[in-house]
DNA sequence: TTGTATGCGTTATCAA
DNA sequence: TTGATAACGCATACAA
């Protein structure tokens, strides 16, 4: 109820300067244990916890990390800030969070820059923009040697950032073989067009398909990735002649889309089609859904994320970098379906 | 990459005093046309904006709406928050979200004070904490005059904020109503024991369920509110006797988890079982779940909430009280099968 | 080892 | 109308 006890309140409190006290709370060397002490039992006494703010106004940099989040809604990048914030909480690094905020400006979708501002304005000694933003103006001024690091996305705009993101090759490697391991021939790939990592999974879904020695076509959805796009792109998909068996979607959204697209199909007496998605969700595990899905190691984007975040020589060693980590694939009855002959 | 300009940087460029440029990012009263224009194209030239920070701390209060999630992992949650944030930013109100963090403590659960006694350090102007919390120790010392709202939680530790939530009354007359007009009698309802609205909404079903003259069983699962407890508890259910032909779930999570458990019954012959959720989340809507569920009015409860949060009058006209904000029922396939006869 | 003085970027009070 | 100047809570070079 009220204000909050300030360094000048534990000094008086304890009989000594207010730079000793600033010296306690520094950790500095040269303060005797007798001071110390009664110091650190004012505080204790008056519940004074330094205040972050004032310091970073005159530090270079406060020691906290901050986290920027192009999209609350997405699941997979509350995730990864939260296992990192989580990580770095154990080993009593302070994160902030602060979620980009995308805005309709002059010349199409722009990222607000008063969020970020304020966040950097705290000067954070790194700074973690988990998934893609339309554009990265707003990070323009930077110290140049302050570790960023880019999850799920790449790092294109920030030339000195590390990206810490799934390998795409890896993940539909994974899918195609165990497509072609089922006998699936003719796969078509439904995803978005205008996503930053969108061109990467297509490009090597196509690849990879190619390798599998599948027949692959792929539908474009413009920027859309949700469920109805989905729906929409699969019922393309299974248009196509000669009718794929198997459809590989670029997120689970879109792929609980495409089973729906199927589902109708199969009730008008279609066969049934293979479905795949990406980002292993909840959601893909509930029985009703059952979805086979590429899991993005979470944990391991946090923990790689962390460590380049916390140690400058690491930050230095990978800048301009990226980190590929590899992912798996969630086997479900999505999959599971025995091929129709023919 | 370089340093951001200050108000000191801007008064040099257009050659006045400190204070003028003050002033005028104050928009205060006097200050001639000519200065003010040359401060302002000599902030735009240097890409000035003021430091909010700096700012906070000669100032009683900083401005902005603090925004404390609960869980970043309930889209509900998030949703809600995100809603506030856009409302509130197109009104020019900054936001800064926190997240709290729920760490284990010598006598149970505890809030991490650290996140939270860091959002304060910023000064707040209001605070809006979304979802429901242990404890909330770490927000004892708040002026008594700041605004404070709570969402989706009741704000019994916190005697002079705001709640707003679903009126769960109302939620449960629409589910009770509609299943009693499909003709169920024998209802269970499952749900956690020892959250904060569990026993709102627990009582709340009971009394509407009486009311309709449905027999009802209350099934709880400790404090675990996912599918896996859902599946557990509906299993119970299940075996009750008499069986009951419907299950209303606290949320959609444990609903899909009761789906799970009537679909391996009704695998070995038994009857289809009604099942209800609670919030609506998209994946409630998707074709293979197609759960019929309580639509928490997301857009109300944001608008309800900056209402007061920017408003001090309002704030003082609530304050210690709560406002219901009406939920719908959307109605899906879970409950539109025909109840079997017997 | 401890205390004093100054500055971080801003606001607010007072003279000029 | 404008410009010094003293805080805000803290860090740090320097003096005691």
């Amino acid at each position: 109820m009220t204000k909050r006890p300030t360094i000048h309140d534990v000094a008086r409190q304890a009989g000594v300067s207010k730079s000793l006290v600033a010296n306690v709370f520094r950790s500095a060397e040269g303060v005797s244990e007798k001071r110390r002490e009664a110091v650190l039992a004012a505080a204790e006494e008056l519940g004074y916890t330094p205040n972050a703010w004032a310091r970073a106004l005159r530090s270079p940099s406060s020691g906290f990390v901050g986290i920027v989040v192009a999209d609350f809604h997405n699941p997979l990048f509350t995730a990864i800030a939260e296992e990192t914030r989580q990580i770095l909480a154990a080993r009593d690094i302070f994160c902030f969070v602060a979620t980009a905020s995308i805005v309709d400006g002059p010349n199409g979708k722009v990222v607000d820059r008063a969020p970020i501002a304020h966040l950097l304005d705290l000067k954070p000694s790194s700074l973690f923009i988990v998934g893609s933003l339309p554009e990265l103006s707003a990070f323009a001024s930077l110290p140049k040697d302050m570790p960023i690091v880019v999850a799920s996305s790449s790092s294109a705009e920030l030339p000195n950032a590390v990206a810490v993101r799934t390998d795409e090759v890896a993940a539909m490697t994974l899918i195609c073989s165990h497509l072609r391991d089922l006998g699936h021939k003719t796969v078509a790939y439904i995803g978005p067009e205008k996503r930053p990592v969108a061109a990467d999974r297509q490009s090597a879904f196509l690849a990879r398909a190619k390798r599998s020695r599948i027949k692959s076509t792929c539908i474009t959805t413009g920027i859309a990735v949700d469920e109805s796009a989905g729906l929409g792109a699969a019922e393309a998909a299974l248009a196509l002649v000669p009718r794929p068996t198997a459809i590989v979607c670029f997120n689970d959204n879109m792929a609980f889309g495409a089973q729906s697209a199927v589902a109708r199909a199969a009730a008008g007496g279609a066969p049934e089609v293979a479905i795949t998605g990406y980002d292993n969700t909840y959601i893909a595990q509930l029985d009703r859904i059952s979805l086979t899905s590429i899991d993005q190691d979470v944990t391991e984007i946090a923990k790689q994320a962390t460590a380049i975040l916390t140690d400058p020589k690491m930050f230095s060693k990978f800048s301009g970098k990226e980190i590929l980590v590899e992912p798996q694939l969630a086997i479900r009855a999505s999959t599971r379906a025995p091929l129709s002959a023919g």
